[in-house]
DNA sequence: CATTGCAAGATTGGATCCAATTTCCCCCTA
DNA sequence: TAGGGGGAAATTGGATCCAATCTTGCAATG
């Protein structure tokens, strides 16, 4: 047991916790593309020192999500809409190909029951004939364990990564649900249900045709919002991602 | 427009060469799966400090060929056969669609020319009717210009990226041919034959499905030989047992 | 004899220090 | 006034230092 303020789990380095938050940041839109990362002001501001950070922000570049230059820094990567459109052309591909490998396997009896309650809690919420938007979060984490559901039942590792690599875009992640329009997320939703149905009965080619056109759809949608407002996207959610580590032992100012 | 990541002179850090040499290691088998990675030791054997290899560690753990745990330091990463099973499922599709995608579009003059070009270098390399041990760095050369070929026509970075993800897992990469049976080269070249033309012409469908068996097919072969010969699909290159890194000890470069 | 406790060495993670490169601003010149 | 030098400040990359954690080996104990 570490004697932490701030309860630091021994197994994790602060150099994760770190690009966590970087991560975070850049997703959600605060570090915006194009903007550089300067080590002396970040590492201040979270508290930890340049080591750590430059770990963390290796990281990063290695995903995707900054870009480096050997003695010029970091900055933040900018994504063009092409890059969103291919981006979720690849993912459909691969979410597809996800739906056709599980519904090549046996399926437990558990997990169609996981299936089923998912669709119901997006059938319930979706029940009053309109979006509340205090149903947002309940529905994206719906959608969210839907999708990881069939990616987990494919069981190729691959697939996981890659998708989720996918997801590594700003302003266009898995969060990002486009909650205006009751008919489009009601067709949406109901390709759910026969994606699911189709992957419990071994219906492979049917299951993935349904989840290209699922993803494929959104992503129309998205892109078609980011033209013509590039972040009109980012709905209200404010989650003051700010102070997480507040003091180390040594706060340098 | 970018592309040439490696070719451009720019600076390049020392971090950048530690990393490019501890992933070539693994990849080429002289660092084995699960060995420990001290790095007291790597440092002085490929003489920087520590800090340097520190990033370049971070940035191949985040590239999956190597894991990581806190204060306990990085190993080498072990892939299973299914591992590598997947790989390949993945890798088919994803090169399958980039036919496709390539197939749909308009492909410049100079490009279809470049493409003859392969498949008639192709042509000379097998058109001994044997398999010389010699001639197999240059087949090489062609088969991951074909295929880089085909991924850059596609147009989607997101393709290049996942597909070179794949190769990402030792002994299993496009540098490996099983060059010791000339009809089963001979047919994988025939497929070049075709989907060169079929991309060519157009035929999108036509030159995914190719595609997709090709690289299936591939990869049944090399689980296959892994299953009997773990390390036996190195055999025709140079095995240079210690030819470790001559350590430059003498400082900066 | 197996197990536990613990201390010393080994190893990692993070902080700090220094050198090399870049950036920026001011002055000079055509 | 526009366009270069040139040098100081800012910033990055790498080396070194220190603290925290893990590993190892041995002795004490049941």
């Amino acid at each position: 047991m570490t004697t932490a303020t701030t309860s630091l789990p021994a197994e994790i380095t602060s150099a994760d916790l770190v690009a966590k938050t970087i991560r975070e940041k850049i997703l959600e839109g605060e570090l915006e593309p194009g903007r550089r990362l300067q080590q002396d002001h970040l590492s201040d501001m979270l508290g930890v020192s340049r080591t750590p950070l430059r770990t963390a922000l290796a990281m990063i570049a290695q995903e995707g999500l900054i870009e480096y230059e050997a003695n010029r820094g970091y900055r933040v990567r900018a994504f063009s809409i092409s890059e969103v459109r291919d981006a979720f052309a690849v993912r459909a591909q691969l979410e597809g190909f996800a739906c056709r490998c599980a519904a090549e396997r046996k399926i437990p009896d558990a997990m169609i029951a996981r299936f089923e309650a998912l669709v119901t809690e997006g059938d319930r919420l979706l029940s009053g004939g309109t979006l509340d938007p205090s149903l947002l979060p309940a529905y994206r984490r719906m959608n969210v364990e839907f999708h990881q559901l069939i990616i987990s039942l494919a069981g190729n590792s691959w697939i996981e990564s890659f998708v989720r690599q996918t997801h590594n875009v700003p302003l266009v992640s898995d969060r990002i649900i486009l909650w205006d329009n009751y008919d489009i997320i009601y067709r949406s939703h109901d390709d759910h249900h026969r994606i699911a149905k189709a992957i419990a009965q071994g219906e492979g080619i049917r299951a993935e045709n349904l989840m290209i056109e699922h993803v494929i759809f959104a992503g129309k949608l998205l892109a078609e919002r980011l033209e013509m407002d590039p972040r009109g996207v980012l709905m209200p959610q404010s989650k003051t991602p700010n102070g997480f580590l507040k003091s180390r032992k040594n706060g340098k100012l």
